[in-house]
DNA sequence: TATTTGTGCAACCAATTAGTTTCATATAAT
DNA sequence: ATTATATGAAACTAATTGGTTGCACAAATA
């Protein structure tokens, strides 16, 4: 299944794995433990960060680590760019005013 | 209802309408022409992304222009930012790795 | 070899979602 | 005053989601 980063990171179970996992790789019994709902439905999460390339799989013997595959992250950060301009202009526009004010006081 | 920025931008309609936005104030009619969908299914997205603040709503006689808070994107940027240390941290890795091949080639 | 452990997968289920159609209402235009 | 327009809300529906339990299987341990 053609998977979404955005639509992964919407659930807050996923974002947290997302947030245990940045620290450190971590198995799927490991994660669990974090968690109320059983390790299949943690192991369901995994699957769907890793569908859409936000966690990545170290295999080690019949373990598994999941570690957060931080490239996958930036697509998050590339999106927002766009509106970064936005809000960037927005303080410049805050500055000028910011400028005429003090010039004007002195 | 509790709205969540992250639950709101994943649904790739909802993307299309903020970044439809994020140029000009909207109505719902004039943002529904750039949808296949209905009118009412739009107004459906525009609520939720009011909800969540992410949209601000202008009146003016019977039309809502629907306009970008930019502000509340920002959420979602902070969020990132945590992780934003973590690449960042790998390129001065990187950079370190290059510095000692250019050392070493001297 | 027999048993325990770590894991993914399938089948099922309740809740949510994104869409539809049908309405009600308020403002603008005739 | 009547009609047209812009909009939101409600009721319904099909698809998706996040959870469950039960299973299969490979690797580690006894």
């Amino acid at each position: 299944m053609r998977r979404d980063v955005f639509q992964a990171i919407a659930d807050p179970t996923r974002r947290a794995i997302i947030l245990l996992v940045a620290s450190q790789a971590m198995t799927p019994n490991a994660l669990a433990e974090h968690f109320d709902s059983s390790r299949q439905a943690v192991s369901k999460h995994l699957r769907i960060l890793t569908e859409c390339e936000l966690l990545k799989q170290e295999y080690s013997g019949r373990e598994i680590y999941y570690e957060l595959n931080v490239t996958k992250m930036q697509e998050v950060d590339k999106w927002l760019e766009q509106y970064k301009k936005i809000w960037e202009n927005r303080f410049n526009e805050l500055d000028k005013v910011l400028a005429t004010i003090k010039s004007k006081k002195k």
